[in-house]
DNA sequence: CGAAGTTACGGATGCCGTAATGATG
DNA sequence: CATCATTACGGCATCCGTAACTTCG
């Protein structure tokens, strides 16, 4: 058995069960990969792959637990080669982030700044996408961490963690019958035409809630993926806005009027996420701890070794998760 | 980072960072081994042997967890292997198993002889040797599974389940003293001369403890790592002999007198040890289950998810470990 | 007939074994 | 001076890449 073999098989499996494919990833040829594949197959005396004529359709019953296994190998080796960066006198390497719009926009940046200042050989890497691409790109191992606060359910090959909790804000045009009101009702709102985020972006999932459980349906003219696009439309008058609090800015958006809505709608938490069995370098610990305080070194260690979902509940039950404030 | 290079440091390290040693296990030519450790420190960046001169005398601190990793990864690839003779279509395999003497001789025939019935194909192994010994076999994962009552508390490398617990009989040749007694108390025993198990044995230390509890350290004769030994001497009128009940054959000692002493002495528990992470083929599941009706495959793959003492012990008090009786 | 996997074969890399060297206690 | 790790070097296996072949949609 060997190293290659199974990161041949490994990727041959995450391109849908193509030898082409895998071998355009790993740059490498063809032939080669189907070779080693048969004789691996030969080496432990059972098929992996199943083949219907000369293409591969699915994974045996054995091919399923060899790949789990050898995911684990795989993830191990760098794991090997994380730990030898973290002991090696030079403090370089990189730290890789898939997050949302509203977090690398919004959140993030003053983290960022203290992170480049303190680790400068660093490379950092953004990876912008959907909820769910991100959580993608932390499982297979493209990101060291997935930010976001959707499609967390999706993960279980990831460790979420919960960062902060938030609420939304209520964006009116400089000038608007709403601005007059004291107490904003879900009617008040839904009397308006609507403009905020995209079903499975930002919190999109408890906003539609809560107005449902006031049996409302707003009119939503206007969806985005981000809070500027947003706004955008609400300068022109297209509607009012939804957006996390954490998305206004007093100062450059001081052509809008923000009203606080967090007494309408639940609170949503922001999850960050880590691919299970990942070794975490210094730094890695020091960004989450930036980041989220409560995610101590010791933390995030017990976190990464709860198995149950229950477990994981109850080890954060016990912090607190700090709640983010315009 | 290759596999081999893995092996490597690994056999270099368990024995005793010797490169030279390791050669000799490994079958083959010391350079090999130094230029592939040399190879893997350098890609790494890091070196995991501290060398003082040209000897080896310890790890680093990166070689430590290096090690800890590469074990792991080496134990995975064990259980490839396994998964795929569980998949392939022969039943063939070896169980091995590394016991004492009393279990051998006393316990496990019965459980072998409907095993080997049930699996014809299975090779089985029985290793033997002293609880350090046999817990030592199974660390390094030359046997599957370590049985025995003591020395279960330097087995971290192992997950010990308990089996059943048991007590002890008195042995006394056919006309003795004590044969009329109907109460024997500690100090009756303590009387004579004893013959029983050498330290470190089949409950050696509970038997201690029994005796100075009351204040008596008996005259101990003849002390023996079997039973059969001990019955020998209690033939020969040297003492009294006390052994496990399990060792105590009505028929074939039947020119010996047993005399249950369950009353005097805490029972003792006999557990199997099993390498923490290592892949339980089917037939495996079956012996345990046949040896000790409670591990059900389900019990154990939960007692191997344990990761403290603490929550194994909590997995067992609530299942019913049997009680060996005569 | 095109796409995909397997077989065939040549070249280069890399591993292992023997022998020699260096360093240490 | 004996022991042990490292260096040097040659043979051999292995793996990879190109090219031809086969099979299925």
């Amino acid at each position: 058995v060997k190293l290659q073999q199974l990161r041949y098989i490994w990727q041959v499996s995450r391109q849908g069960m193509s030898v082409t494919a895998a071998a355009r990833i790993l740059h490498t040829a063809q032939p080669g990969i189907s070779k080693q594949i048969l004789l691996l197959e030969e080496e432990l005396g059972v098929s992996i792959f199943v083949r219907s004529g000369k293409h591969f359709t699915g994974l045996t019953p054995a091919g399923e637990k060899i790949l789990e296994v050898a995911g684990e190998i795989l993830l191990q080796v760098d794991n090997l080669k994380g730990i030898a960066k973290e002991f090696s006198a030079d403090d370089s390497g990189s730290l890789s982030l898939a997050t949302t719009h509203t977090q690398s926009r919004y959140v993030l940046p003053p983290i960022i700044k203290s992170f480049v200042e303190r680790y400068p050989q660093i490379n950092l890497h953004m990876h912008q996408g959907s909820p769910a691409q991100i959580i993608e790109l932390a499982a297979k191992g493209v990101a060291d961490f997935a930010i976001a606060t959707e499609a967390t359910a999706l993960a279980d090959e990831l460790v979420m963690m919960p960062c902060y909790r938030w609420n939304r804000v209520l964006l009116l045009p400089k000038v608007h019958p709403l601005q007059e009101k004291k107490h904003i009702t879900h009617a008040d709102i839904a009397a308006y035409p609507l403009v905020t985020y995209v079903s499975g972006f930002t919190g999109r999932a408890q906003l539609d809630a809560g107005f449902s459980e006031h049996g409302l349906s707003p009119r939503v003219v206007v969806t985005a993926a981000d809070a500027d696009v947003i706004k955008t439309y609400v300068r022109l008058g297209i509607g009012i806005g939804i957006v996390a609090c954490m998305a206004f800015d007093a100062e450059k958006d001081s052509d809008l009027q923000a009203v606080d809505i967090s007494h309408l709608f639940d609170f949503s938490t922001t999850w960050i996420g880590v691919r299970r069995g990942a070794y975490l370098r210094g730094f890695m610990y020091d960004f989450l701890a930036g980041f989220a305080p409560h995610l101590t070194q010791e933390v995030v260690r017990q976190a990464m070794t709860c198995r149950t979902q229950a477990e994981l509940e109850e080890l954060f039950s016990e912090l607190d998760i700090p709640l983010h404030q315009r």
